[in-house]
DNA sequence: TACCCCCTTCGACCTACTTGAAGGCAACCC
DNA sequence: GGGTTGCCTTCAAGTAGGTCGAAGGGGGTA
C-alpha cells in the first residue's frame, strides 16, 4: 500500500508539516517520490514514522531519534547501544508518568474544591483575598 | 520564612532561568525584592509557583495559566470558570497518561527484544537488511 | 583593595514545530 | 480552452517556552 501525505497525516495523528519536517531532517530515509516530486509513503514508512511518533512523544531529542535511526540501519552489531536508548527512554517514560499522576491529583483537588463551592454555594468566606483557593502541594491532594 | 531564587529552583526543580522567565511575564504577581533589587520568595509565591509547575507539566500554556491566576485574584464570581479549565486540564492530563503508557509498551517491547538478542546471540538473519528490527505498532508490544 | 560569588537586565540563541508566500501540476466545470 | 479548486512543492519567517551569555553592580572576606 502507498499513502499521501494527508493520508499518513490522519493516520498519525500529527500535521503534515511536522511529516515533513521529520523529512527533510533526514528521519524518512526511504519515502520516495511520484512524478510530480509527491512525498510517497508505504508500510515501511509508516512503522518509522511510529516509532518516531513514540520516541518524541516520550521526550527523546529529534537528534538522538536521528542517531537511532542511523544504528538501526547500521545493522545487528548497533544493538548493544540501541537497547541502552530503549533502557534510558522506558525510564524516563516510567518517570514521566509517574510525575503525571502527582501532578493529576494536584488537579483532582481542585476540581474537586470548585465542585464543593458551586453544588453547595460554600464561599471561603474567612480567608483573606489573596490566599483563598491558594495553590495546594502535590502531597494535600 | 523567605528564599532566594536558588532556593526556590531547587525545592521546586526547575531552573532560576524558568523562574525568572514566569515572574516577568507576570506569573509570580506578590515576589518582592530586597534593597539589592534581588527577587524575595516567600511561602505563598512558593504555592504558585506550584501550580505553575502542575499546570505547565500538564500541558498548559503560559498565557492560560496566566488567565487562571488572574481569575484566581478576580474572586468568587470566576470559580464557574476555573472549575472548567481544571476539568479540561483533568481530561487531557488523563488522555497524556493513556499515550504514554501505549508509547511505553511499544518501548517496553524493544528493550525486550534486544535484550533478547543481546543474551541468546540471536539475530534476525533471515529478514532483508532495511526490514530489520523494523519499528512495531503500539498494538503488538 | 582585590577577589569571588551571586544577583540584576537585556538580548541572543535553541528546539521543534507552525505558518506564510510563491509557484507548479492536475482534475473538474462550464 | 479558461477558470477555479485543491493538493503539492520549497524556502523563509514566526512562535512557545525556555536557556544562556554579556555586562555590570553589591557585598563579604582576606
Amino acid at each position: 500500500m502507498s499513502y499521501t501525505i494527508h493520508e499518513v497525516a490522519q493516520k498519525m495523528g500529527i500535521s503534515t508539516y511536522t511529516i515533513r519536517y521529520y523529512h527533510d531532517h533526514g528521519m524518512l530515509p526511504f519515502v520516495k517520490r511520484d512524478e510530480n516530486n509527491n512525498r510517497v509513503f508505504d508500510d515501511n514508512d509508516l512503522e518509522w514514522l511510529n516509532i518516531i511518533v513514540c520516541l518524541r512523544a516520550t521526550g527523546m531529542p529529534v537528534e538522538r531519534i536521528h542517531h537511532y535511526l542511523d544504528l538501526v540501519q547500521e545493522g545487528e552489531c548497533t544493538v548493544p547501544e540501541r537497547y541502552e536508548m530503549m533502557k534510558t527512554q522506558q525510564e524516563r517514560t516510567l518517570s514521566e508518568i509517574t510525575a503525571l499522576n502527582k501532578h493529576l491529583s494536584t488537579i483532582n483537588f481542585k476540581v474537586d474544591h470548585y465542585a464543593d463551592i458551586i453544588e453547595n454555594n460554600k464561599p471561603d468566606m474567612f480567608v483573606p483575598t489573596n490566599l483563598r483557593d491558594k495553590p495546594t502541594t502535590d502531597q494535600t491532594a
